[in-house]
Order: structure tokens, then sequence, then C-alpha cells
DNA sequence: CGGTTCATGTTAGAGGTCTTTACATGGGCT
DNA sequence: AGCCCATGTAAAGACCTCTAACATGAACCG
């Protein structure tokens, strides 16, 4: 069958990019229908091949899932780190463009923060994945330290702690209220909103 | 066939009571193999029973699991009310003991609080589970009114605010950290000691 | 007590999907 | 040109979902 695939882009009997097309089709199925929603054959059919073309490139489902949430802390790492090399000399106004990064991320990004926090995958499953996966948390725990050294030397508290429960805050509002999970719990404002004020409220009790 | 189940009380043609065993097989699958790990036949198989009988009783997969996720979410309702009465007549100290409930309600019935949040179930999925989940979420909102009252008129936080604040961490920390899914980020401290302590920062913040 | 009823089991099987094995294609190298 | 092998396909077998038709036995009723 010579026919394209749904961008148009499959050329003969060879696709010519498959993995890269499997990855796409992982990304539009878990937007669609979430990170257990759909299964190998769907992302071959999607990608326009036959349901055992994806062998050749992934063991199973789960390693395809694997090299998604490996693409995406990679990503992740980029963002979060351009945002604060963007935010400005004031380490608190990095801050904030950190903190608005990770929703934009969570929201833009949606199939790839589900790959990467919601399917289960292990750190484990895939060569780099927890390399990646700790480049990101790097990028959270250096704006953490930035912050933290703008203190007195005698009320500075752990960075390693405060970028944790920074993380724990940034996770926890994504994933309970920035997904748009038909059926989810409606706000009283925008997920920005809650965790500006959140972060904001935690820094001031760490007396920043 | 008039050999009994797994568990022993199966006793003849008959189960007896197969719906709650298999609420019982859904947790143990779910925590075998997660939330998306297992079918509607292995749920059968465990409770030991034909692979047609669930449809007395369920009418899919996602109804088994749903009656699971609103019987979680009863579960910690109740934990976390007990935990708050029982927590002592100092609001400070009743909401440290909410914090506690909540990390071990997530560690102790992991499964329960997978069905909950991580296994894609619809709010509207089953009758009774929002209002379950409300209940939930309410325990937490009254212990923020409670403490919220303490302050002087002037400088009240916002209840509600506070509330998702305090459950986004404490979702954030149960589900990137308190999970013992083999593999998970090691931590410098357990899992209830970061939320305590960011919890304090938290309140410290808003001048508590 | 005997018979009826019906919720809750069973087996059988259609229809579908996933995964694997054996074979086909053609791009790139010598 | 001709060979090699990475990358495709087709088809078989296993498993799952769901329905239909039948079986069992506990509870109820005259």
């Amino acid at each position: 069958m010579g026919w394209s695939d749904h961008r148009g882009e499959r050329r003969g009997y060879h696709h010519g990019n498959l993995r890269e097309a499997l990855i796409r089709a992982a990304l539009d199925l878990i937007g669609q229908k979430g990170p257990a929603g759909f299964t190998f054959a769907d992302a071959a059919r999607a990608a326009g091949v036959s349901s055992a073309a994806p062998y050749r490139h992934y063991r199973d489902r789960d390693a395809l899932l694997g090299d998604v949430a490996k693409r995406g802390f990679e990503l992740f790492a980029e963002r979060l780190e351009r945002a604060w090399s963007e935010g400005g000399p004031d380490p608190m106004a990095a801050f904030e463009s950190l903190g608005r990064a990770y929703l934009a991320f969570a929201r833009d990004e949606a199939s790839y923060y589900s790959a990467m926090f919601e399917a289960g995958v292990s750190l484990d499953a895939e060569p780099g994945l927890r390399e990646a996966a700790d480049r990101a948390f790097a990028s959270l725990r250096r704006a953490a330290e930035s912050v933290v050294a703008q203190l007195p030397a005698g009320r500075r508290p752990p960075a390693l702690m405060m970028s944790l429960h920074i993380w724990a805050m940034a996770h926890g509002i994504a994933s309970l209220f920035a997904r748009a999970d038909a059926g989810r719990r409606p706000l009283p404002m925008t997920p920005e909103e809650l965790l500006e004020a959140g972060l904001l409220v935690y820094l001031r009790g760490l007396g920043v």
C-alpha cells in the first residue's frame, strides 16, 4: 500500500520515520483518551502501518511510553531552564517564571506530562529516563538554591527540601486541577493563580 | 464446582458475596499491577468465578473501578474526619494529625488511592462518587476553616484557597514520593516529615 | 411440606483486539 | 549488478468482552 499516513508523509513500502510517527501518535492518543486509553495497535493504526510494525522499534507498549516519558522530561528540563534564565536577574522574579513554566508545560504539553507522571512508567523502564528526570528536577533545585542564597546566612532553609515542597505543590495542582479531564473539580481561580499564591505564601513562611 | 475461592469463603454454586469479592480482587490486582494492569476477566478469576459472572454486578470494568474509587473516598473521608476529631483540641495539632492521616491513607491504602486519583475514573462514572469525593475534601476544608478562625479578623486568608494548597501539597508528596513504586525518587526524609515541614512553612507564611 | 420464583451462577460462542511468527520489500553497500 | 538486513506485511493463535441460553438453590407462599 503506497498511500500516505494521516500527516501525508509516508512514501512507500517503508514508512521512513516510524519511530517518530509512533511517538506523535502516542501523544495524540494520550491527549484524546489518557495514558491507558490506547493500545500498541492503536498507535500503529494512527501511524498508518500494520499492527506488527511497531515491534521493530519498541519491545512493547511500555517501551514506547517510556520513550515518550524520556523525551517529555528532556523537553521539560529545557523549558524550566529557559524560564529560569529568562526570568530576569532577580531570583524571585525568575522563580515565579519557573513556576509559570511548570504549569504551562503541564497544560500545553499535557500528553507529555501524563506520560511522565501518570502513566505508571518506572524510571528504570528506559535507559536515560532517570537521568532526564533528574535533570528536570535539578533545574528546580538550582532555582531554590539561588533563592536561598539571598537569605541571611542564619536563616537558610535546606534548598533540597524547599525544592521538594515546590515540586510537590506544582505537581499536586497540575495533577488535581489543571487537567481538562471533563468532570474535574471546578476552581474559584486558575491553576496558575493558585500556584502563584501558594508559592508566595510558602516563600513568606521561609522568610523570603 | 464446590471448591472454595482463594480466601476459602465460597460455599457452593453461588458465591455468596461476589460483589465484595470483586472489590477485593480489584484492590489486590491494582496493588500488584497498577490500575490499568488487569482486566475484568482477571478480577473474575481472582474471585474464583467464571468470566461472565461479574456482569451480574457491574456493567463493565469501569463500573467496578468506579465503585472501588467511591468506597475509597468514603473510607478516606472517614479517616480524615477521625484524625481531625482525635487530633486534640488545639487546631494546629489536629491539623498535623490530618496531614499524617492523609499520607497514611495514601500509603496503607495505596490501591484505593490509586483507584481514586490515578485510574482516570471520572467523578460522574458512578452515582455517589462525586459526593464521596466532596465529603473527603470538605473534611480538609473544615480543618482549614478552623485554623483560619484562630487568626485575627483582619488577617484571615480564604479557607478554600488554603485547603486547595494543602490538598495539592499532600497529594503531590503522596503521588511523587510516598508510593512504593520500585524505582521512585529517594528522599532525604520520610514523606510524613516532608509534608509536616511543608505545612509548617506554609502556615507560617499565612501568619498562623 | 412441595412448588414457584428469581437473583446469581454456568457454559458456549460471536466478534473483536493484541501479539507473535514467517515471509516480503527495497535501500544502501561493495 | 547483486547481496544484506532493517523494516515492513499477513495471518494464526491467544485472550478479552459481552450476550444468550441454561442451571442452581435460597426465599417465599399456599
